[in-house]
DNA sequence: CGCGGACTAGATAGATCGCTCTAGCGGACG
DNA sequence: CGTCCGCTAGAGCGATCTATCTAGTCCGCG
């Protein structure tokens, strides 16, 4: 075994969140599905749920960031790594039979009127996500309010569409913000 | 007592949903809030919280379509009923303390991977608004398959706008979705 | 008047929830 | 070698979950 415990809890959970969201996930069925005893649990989040729950949203917020990143670094230029993204978007929800959407979309919209520390937690993970990608913006040249502003409207289409194509068990919402989201970063482009 | 037992549930329930979602709602709750016996619940509703459920969503998504149409048809163009639905739903995001969003989006990403019964319903109640939404576009004169596009773009923009709003706390994403929607319904309303 | 179906009413079952508790293992360090 | 301590291990607690069950109430209709 040479994951760690507290390391295959934190993986199983942010798999579970992404499924059946924060409350649909029972504790017993995640140490179960980590291959961990129940006392590991509390000892690596003394906070309970909550505590393994804020640190899962971090986590995942920072792993689905890098995943944009090394799209984007490989992609030749911010319109076709926009293409790119919801394109391989598009083929993950394909394959897992529509489970792999956004990692916290689901627990976002459940905590956000019932646990302040777990809503926190979430706003900050799309905050930098907003941030991060509005640099790559500034950074290809777009003007820093229209920045903010572009990176806000991609993120938004990317989490609408991922709840209309995981309802519609269909890609086509997903492939129409992703063609919504490449014209709106060709034109900021253009306008320079 | 004006109204009947079953609206009081199927009223409460939807309250609930939005706020807490589908597996964060308990029927004791329901039928607490709702001033009626737990008989009453299975009595209506046979199949239990799945049934009660499916209603539930189905209902909410045909009233919030409704109102949908009334700021639409109050509106002078399309472009302007855009523009005023986004602003009436941060108006109500604002003063729900941002609680009250979509009626059924938190419960279409629990349910997308839980429930075949309940992800059909809300698979419908999206596709009832693509169609309802492109048919009002092509009245305006959007071809057809552009119209459809245009919906789904719309409501994509909308539900994740809807996401990050709740989840800051703040109606900044709603607005950069207000504006982007209306730009995009300008747009196509200017080409014909 | 009385029968019958729709509905109300709530106790209770059985499972599962998050969480706490004590016990034991095993490697690091004096 | 022995003592700690981080971690593993899982039984079990009270609360809550969905669902079932029986009993009682209300009202229309023959």
């Amino acid at each position: 075994m040479t994951t760690t415990t507290k390391q295959r809890i934190l993986d199983v959970t942010a798999d579970l969140f992404r499924r059946y969201g924060y409350t649909g996930t029972g504790l017993k069925q995640i140490v179960t599905e980590a291959n961990a005893p129940f006392g590991s649990l509390y000892h690596h989040f003394p906070g309970g749920k909550q505590d393994l729950g804020a640190e899962v949203i971090r986590r995942s917020g920072r792993m689905y960031y890098e995943l944009f990143e090394a799209i984007a670094d490989a992609a030749p230029d911010p319109v076709t790594a926009v293409t790119d993204f919801f394109a391989g978007a598009a083929e993950v929800l394909r394959a897992t039979d529509y489970a792999d959407a956004c990692p916290i979309a689901t627990v976002a919209l459940e905590v956000a009127s019932t646990s302040e520390p777990l809503r926190e937690a979430t706003a900050e993970v799309f905050e930098s996500w907003i941030t991060g990608a509005s640099a790559r913006l500034v950074d290809a040249g777009v003007g820093g309010e229209e920045a903010r502003e572009l990176a806000i409207f991609f993120i938004a289409v990317l989490e609408g569409a991922f709840v209309l194509s995981r309802a519609a068990k269909s890609t086509e919402a997903l492939e129409v913000a992703g063609a919504a989201a490449t014209e709106a970063v060709r034109a900021a482009l253009v306008d320079l």
